[in-house]
DNA sequence: GCCGGAATTC
DNA sequence: GAATTCCGGC
């Protein structure tokens, strides 16, 4: 949309610490509406819930993932300010939420002006490659909530599903975003737009109340970003990031994190030896190069933390990180984001399964709603979200080596490993597994074995310095 | 206030 | 496809 009706209205300054997470390529307008990449409704309503100056108009309330719209008329307001509509009211954007009705969320009968999250309608819609059956997130999430039917989300899955990116040194507000959608590579959401899910899984008491990011200011932007501004998403325009990866490393599931580390030679022996802590390398500042791999900085595996890990939010290495690189296609990643280096190394590019077979008929959400249809899916699986976009190849060319990266946000809520429930068959890892050899396009770099190749040839030449 | 059909727009 | 708009019914 071109609208610009609001780019005036500019509310807050930029923000300073905002924490954002790329929103997935579902989250906009499909390809049917190439260039029209509009936010969705239910994402605006997850950002007015997560700005502190809104919790008079909306806010998290009672159960799991519910809002109650305190003042409807507003939001309303909000709403067609930001889409340009100055007739909307709440009828009309109570009539839109309707269409989510089972799906994205849902009113919540008997209370007015109240409507709840489905969290997990929008992964298993929109990831429906996650095996559900044999993925640790569930696994783990299931065991957490002691549910062995619901596939709910956690919020380390989550969190999973919706990367981090960096950012751009741009930030403004909700509202000025009409004009200039999110581009392809890097549609962001913030994990905080989620506080029942980034505090702890299914907590039972009001998300506000929980959060294990502390609330910034309204609009505080962590690296001044603002996902909705042109070229925010560009891997190109990152200038700020901190450097090693494109997405704080916390973004990856933890289960996943647990499972490499259990994982047999050679996967474990990627975990360099003082990185499962997670602390972070400094800074060798690149601004915005390509993609963030300047200067030839190592490419790197970012894993899920865990709690157990010292993770701190910062640990961000330099330069692309793998876990970036498939970020984009969360569907073909199976089920990790994290370990899809790893899956990279086995075959990413063009030779994977189409939407369809990955997918293999995915309506595994127990209570599912009748209306729940696992379709469109290819959207958010490959075409646009692929190599071209983060330019892995380009990546990986200044990549000298690959590494495994542990860190993440603190304080995660989980379980310790050990009480993790044991892998079931096909065994979770399998999906991690690389099936087939990396195309001859792939950089040696994303190669474990020649990550440990690498990695050898450094230590002997740090002898031969040594010496 | 809520639900939901239908037509329409983007 | 995702609203937006209109409208009628409860």
């Amino acid at each position: 949309m071109d609208c610009n009706c609001v780019s005036d209205l500019l509310l807050p300054p930029v923000p300073a610490l905002w924490t954002p997470i790329a929103f997935p390529e579902w989250a906009y307008k499909p390809e049917s509406s190439p260039g029209s990449r509009q936010i969705q409704l239910w994402h605006f309503i997850l950002e007015l819930l997560q700005k502190e100056e809104y919790q008079g108009v909306i806010a998290w309330q009672g159960d799991y993932g519910e809002f109650v719209i305190k003042d409807p008329d507003e939001v309303a307001r909000l709403w067609g300010i930001r889409k340009c509509k100055p007739h909307m009211n709440y009828d009309k954007l109570s009539r839109a939420l309707y269409y989510y009705n089972k799906r994205i969320l849902h009113k919540t009968k008997g209370k007015r002006f109240t409507y709840k999250f489905n969290f997990s309608k929008v992964v298993l819609v929109n990831y429906p490659i996650l095996d559900m059956a044999s993925s640790p997130f569930f696994l783990a999430q299931n065991h957490f909530n002691g549910s062995s039917t619901t596939p709910d989300c956690s919020p380390e899955a989550i969190q999973s599903l919706f990367p981090r990116l960096p950012d751009t040194s741009r930030g403004t507000s909700l509202f000025d975003r009409g004009t200039t959608a999110p581009g392809p590579e890097g549609d962001k959401l913030r994990l905080d737009s989620f506080p029942f899910l980034s505090s702890a899984p299914c907590y039972s008491k009001p998300p506000s109340l929980l959060g294990p990011y502390p609330r910034s200011p309204p609009f505080d932007y962590p690296w001044g970003f603002n996902p909705y501004l042109p070229g925010a998403f560009s891997l190109n325009n990152c200038p700020k990031l901190p450097p090693g990866s494109l997405y704080p490393s916390q973004f990856y599931p933890n289960p996943l994190q647990s499972s490499l580390s259990q994982l047999p030679h050679p996967f474990s022996s990627l975990l360099p030896p003082g990185e499962a802590g997670g602390g972070e390398r400094g800074a060798a500042g690149q601004t915005g190069g390509t993609n963030g791999t300047a200067g030839g900085q190592p490419a790197r595996l970012c894993l899920p933390p865990y709690q157990g890990l010292s993770m701190g939010r910062t640990d961000i290495g330099n330069g692309a990180t793998l876990g970036e690189r498939v970020e984009p296609n969360p569907p073909s990643m199976g089920l990790s984001l994290g370990l899809g280096a790893v899956t990279l190394g086995a075959g990413t590019g063009t030779d994977q399964q189409s939407p369809t077979e990955r997918r293999g008929g995915v309506k595994q959400d127990p209570e599912s709603d009748s209306d729940l249809e696992i379709t469109d899916l290819s959207d958010c699986s490959s075409e646009n979200e692929n190599e071209h976009e983060f330019g892995i190849g380009k990546e990986s060319s200044h990549a000298n080596r690959s590494q495994l990266v542990l860190d993440g946000k603190k304080g995660s809520v989980l379980p310790p490993i050990s009480s993790l429930p044991p892998p079931v068959s096909p065994h979770p890892l399998k999906s991690l597994m690389p099936i087939t050899p990396p195309p001859p396009s792939l950089p040696p770099s994303l190669s474990p074995s020649m990550a440990l190749h690498e990695r050898h040839r450094e230590t002997e030449t740090l002898k031969l310095i040594h010496s």
